[in-house]
DNA sequence: GGCTAAGCGAGACGGTACGTCTAGTCTTGGG
DNA sequence: CCCAAGACTAGACGTACCGTCTCGCTTAGCC
């Protein structure tokens, strides 16, 4: 936790309203031109804000677009209810589908082509966006386990990587569509692998 | 062939020298200074030879990398032979998470990146890289259901991104080591699910 | 006066302690680093308080040392007593050639530099440094004229730019030093050029 | 002198037409907007030149101007021809009003104000826009001399001082008008100072 | 003794120019 | 027509400073 003494501290506190609009200028703009094209420039100009105010908050545009991209879309792609649990993995599948193929698709493909040259954001790509639906994913397994829809003895990092990777793969080397079918494919034969 | 037609060129003509001192040095320079940081005239320099010459032959830094890498590193990860056709496809794997793992991880995990932003280089990256080995391993594939090893009525597509999928997955995210045993496991689970 | 009406204004007074530090923080820095590299910000903080109360009081750096460069040395460079009147010019002109060669000479190249951007800046030097030091020159070369020590019918201020303006040519255009010899050189031809 | 390996160099030679392209823009653009408002951006662009151009070659934007200033004027004002030598100073410190006065006046006092904060520009401005004009002076002072127009034993540095001086004082502090009655004045004084 | 207006130190703000860097092209003389 | 060298246009980068604004907090004089 970062502690109560940096409450403490004087000065003009920074403009939440500023930050806002750098997020929004910076989903925009990167919609609009793509990465490469974008400039932080843009970004400050059309958040009506000055580079230092975006210097200040992030190190490069790379951080700006990641924090955009996990504050607009993190809450959505959430695991569906449904009574038998491993059904929820593939209406999760479904939508990720959905949402890689759809406009987020060449988002995630830059984010993830821009991390493999920025360390920080490698991290924060996988802290922020990847744990979180891996960890969700795995106690849907557990679960599963438990209600014996799947083998007992699972190694559970490599069924994870087993459901998640071929959809990352299709998204960064384009091999093939990503759709329902698709989806179900991939949920099917690794289900038959674990059952 | 086009080889002919350039015989019926005139002026000077280009000198192989050149090119492979490109080539030498975009390696030897991509590895001491990573991607980003490795500029043309880095290579240039290098290379000893002037940045037209290098402009004339690819049209930006990592086409030339791309190429670079495919000279260098494309003849190696073949599939080992193996009475057992399945088993080729799992030798093949234990070496690809040993090259994965190794030096010339981060250079693909780079040239992957980079394709994001670039659809020649994405191209280059698929057809010269990725097909042929997807094309290997369908044949395989193909003859294992033949003897039997495997069901009949295989998504060969799906088959093989669950089968490299989880590779390129932790190659580029980093959820985990790319060794032997990942490879082993990945193997049983895919095989598993098509059997 | 303004200072009646400003007895009538409410609210805390202005911290006269606060002035004080920004001429003495004025003065210092501008000698440590120049008035190119010297910045508002430092003035401030090393005056411990904040740019406000700078603005508050000086629409900018110039005007800032330009203050403190009168409050500080205002008050020297006197013309000193002497029997025989036009005796007076030339001890201060002894003075100023000591002046100017020393540590505040390199402060009014500075200031007289800085007033050619600015005429706000430009005004004050005129009116606060230059034109005491003109008119108290002025009323000594009337009084030389009453007691005949030199012709009547004197250009005043022609008179004036020949005795001081190569005081300034030397100070910036640096075309030679500025001692006592030089001073007495030119006090000896601009007299004589009177008598 | 340079040597003539230079000339060896390889390479693209230096664009003359750039050069002379830089050097009008920044008189076109220092006139019209004035020295402290004009940028570097400015005049790259205006004369249709990449910045890296435009630094190729001088430091900053004093030495540009300084040089557009030298190129294009100095070849000016120069000393007109009359059978008396010493009013051959008269006639040029006549032309010096009207062009301390004119248009390129403040140009003047600009760069010797920007050479207060710049060792390079005031070494620029000494030898090759004064010295040349001081050698002129003193060349004609050493005639006079020897055709008895004027005492022998002058101290020339100090002569030149005094006749040069307060133009340069009044340009700087605008103590007064700078017209053919003040150059006529300070001529007289002067010339009466050394007789 | 409480009210209120202005001043206080700190530091974020919008803006602008800086000087550096790289990309990809063009221009030399020479092979 | 190719070669090495290096200058070219174009434009983004990240830094610095400007002069203003916004906090929570004094510090006075007036009611």
């Amino acid at each position: 936790m970062i502690s109560e003494s940096q409450k403490l501290s004087r000065g003009r506190p920074r403009s939440d309203k500023a930050h806002q609009a750098i997020l929004r200028a910076a989903i925009k703009e990167v919609s609009r031109r793509g990465f490469r094209a974008l400039t932080m420039d843009d970004i400050a100009a059309r958040a009506g804000v000055g580079k230092m105010t975006v210097y200040r908050r992030w190190p490069n545009k790379g951080a700006v677009v990641m924090d955009a991209f996990l504050a607009l879309i993190g809450p959505e792609t959430q695991f569906p209810e449904h009574p038998q649990v491993i059904q929820r993995i593939k209406m999760q599948m479904r939508l990720q589908a959905k949402f890689f193929s759809g406009k987020y698709g060449q988002l995630i493909r830059t984010l993830l082509g821009e991390s493999q040259f920025d360390m920080e954001l490698a991290e924060a790509f996988r802290d922020r966006w990847l744990q979180p639906r891996r960890q969700m994913t795995r106690e849907i397994l557990e679960l599963a386990v438990k209600n014996q829809e799947l083998l007992r003895d699972i190694n559970y990092e490599a069924a994870i990587d087993l459901l998640y990777g071929p959809f990352y793969y299709r998204l960064q080397l384009g091999t093939g569509a990503i759709d329902q079918e698709f989806a179900d494919e991939i949920f099917r034969l690794a289900i038959r692998a674990l059952k």
